[in-house]
RNA sequence: GUGGGUAUAGCUCAGCUGGUUAGAGCGCCAGAUUGUGGCUCUGGAGGCCAAGAGUUCGAAUCUCUUUACUCACC
């Protein structure tokens, strides 16, 4: 593994197992857990560098699919890569792609060799193969790149979902053989649908082609929150000690403390900056829908515990008034309190951990109107 | 003053020659959203169809009167 990568475990909670660990990469440290914001398209929704510095945010993610399709990976190369490109020199990651196979199932077609898409914006066909999406994510430039990988559905049979798991450790055996940058670490993916034996199965393959990172992927599609809770636990003996375990997609409050309760160290999700687009915010008493009447003349923050720029200035009322009026900044700002909430909540978490204390604290938050959320 | 037009949901309007619980868009009220194809999606409330009288088995729709608004001309 390139030195430039290291991970280590600070502290394990002596009432959980969740643990506090210190990811370093070539553009910083990262603690975990950390909640990862999602920056689809070179952006993390209508928020600037600097706003997500003071969200604390330590690493964002990014999409191969959305950079390839526009404005083109070779042109994100040649503005010096991705950091440079969108003026963020923290860590960054980005997904492969492979969700997108998934989330755009009706404009593509999968076999072995890879999956031909249709392009969202134009129709226009490409290939996608492992090499593909290790070289696009190479040309990106992120420190951490995601293995190709096949999604499924909810739902999947058992031999279906066999099968993908297949070809995502056949695929992954590709993307290892492709990488070239010792600046980048490569994170392998589990998948195995809802299948335990499945997903054990692949745990245990893909953790061979683990070097400073593994993913869970293909979770929180549609199936009851309990499924995922039980898989996380069967999962969880077989987990690598030695290096950070990222669970795909998942972000709501809840999702957040019960995924790292069960030693899960990194989180990302789409989440906070949809809600807020759509006027949703999160906060200690719940889930607020900003534009309902009840706050029409209600003046205070959305969250009295939060020291967000948007909870330091703006009034419940004057926010509902924006999103009402489809005002731009209100779903900015909201974006930025949400991502600044569940920045805050892994903080609390951390310090759980270190306290030895993160089982009290999920009880405490289960019995909490923040569950709700 | 004379002649014409209009009056249907909070707003802007559809409702053809009369036929069961009168519709749309917007607004309002509420819900959804989990590796972002999202100014998105899903529900809900809200009308004595200007008022009165008539014709008819049956009227938002036809006739008459009144009222309000509006346009044109004196």
């Amino acid at each position: 593994m390139s030195k430039r990568f290291d991970y280590k475990v600070i502290h394990i909670c002596k009432q959980t197992g969740a643990r506090v660990g210190e990811l370093t990469t070539p553009h910083g440290k990262i603690i975990t857990p950390v909640f990862m914001p999602v920056g689809t398209q070179a952006t993390v929704k209508s928020l600037s560098p600097e706003e997500l510095n003071d969200a604390r945010a330590s690493i964002i993610l990014s999409n191969t699919y959305h950079l390839y399709m526009r404005p083109g990976h070779k042109l994100v190369e040649k503005a010096g890569g991705l950091h440079e490109f969108m003026a963020w020199d923290k860590p960054i990651l980005t997904d492969s792609g492979g969700f997108q196979v998934f989330s755009l199932a009706d404009l593509n077609k999968i076999t072995d060799d890879g999956v031909t898409f249709r392009s969202h914006l134009d129709g226009s066909k490409h290939l996608f193969t492992p090499e593909k999406a290790m070289e696009i994510q190479e040309s990106l430039g992120a420190d951490i790149i995601m293995a190709f990988d096949q999604c499924t559905k909810y739902g999947t049979s058992h031999k279906d979902a066999r099968a993908a798991m297949e070809r995502t450790l056949a695929w992954l055996e590709r993307c290892v053989d492709y990488k070239s940058r010792d600046d980048q670490i490569l994170f392998p993916i589990v998948q195995g649908n809802m299948y335990k034996d499945l997903r054990i199965e692949s745990l245990k393959r893909t953790v061979e082609f683990a070097e400073c990172g593994i993913a869970i992927g293909g979770l929180s599609v549609g199936e009851p929150k309990e499924i995922m809770y039980e898989l996380l636990d069967e999962m969880r003996p077989h987990l690598p000690e030695n290096m950070p375990r990222y669970l795909m997609g998942v972000g709501s409050p809840d999702c957040l403390v019960e995924g790292f309760l069960r030693g899960i160290d990194m989180m990302d999700c789409v989440l906070p900056t949809r809600i807020a687009r759509n006027g949703t915010a999160f906060s200690s008493n719940g889930r607020i829908v900003v534009r309902n009447a009840a706050y029409k003349e209600d003046f205070s923050p959305l969250d009295e515990n939060c020291d967000c720029y948007c909870c330091r200035n703006y009034s419940k009322a004057y926010l509902r008034h924006l999103i009402n009026a489809d005002e731009i900044l209100g779903g900015r700002m909201l974006s930025l309190h949400n991502i600044s909430y569940l920045i805050r909540l892994t903080e609390r978490i951390r310090e759980a951990i270190l306290a030895d204390r993160f089982g009290d604290f999920c009880e405490e938050f289960r019995n909490s109107p923040e569950y709700k959320n």
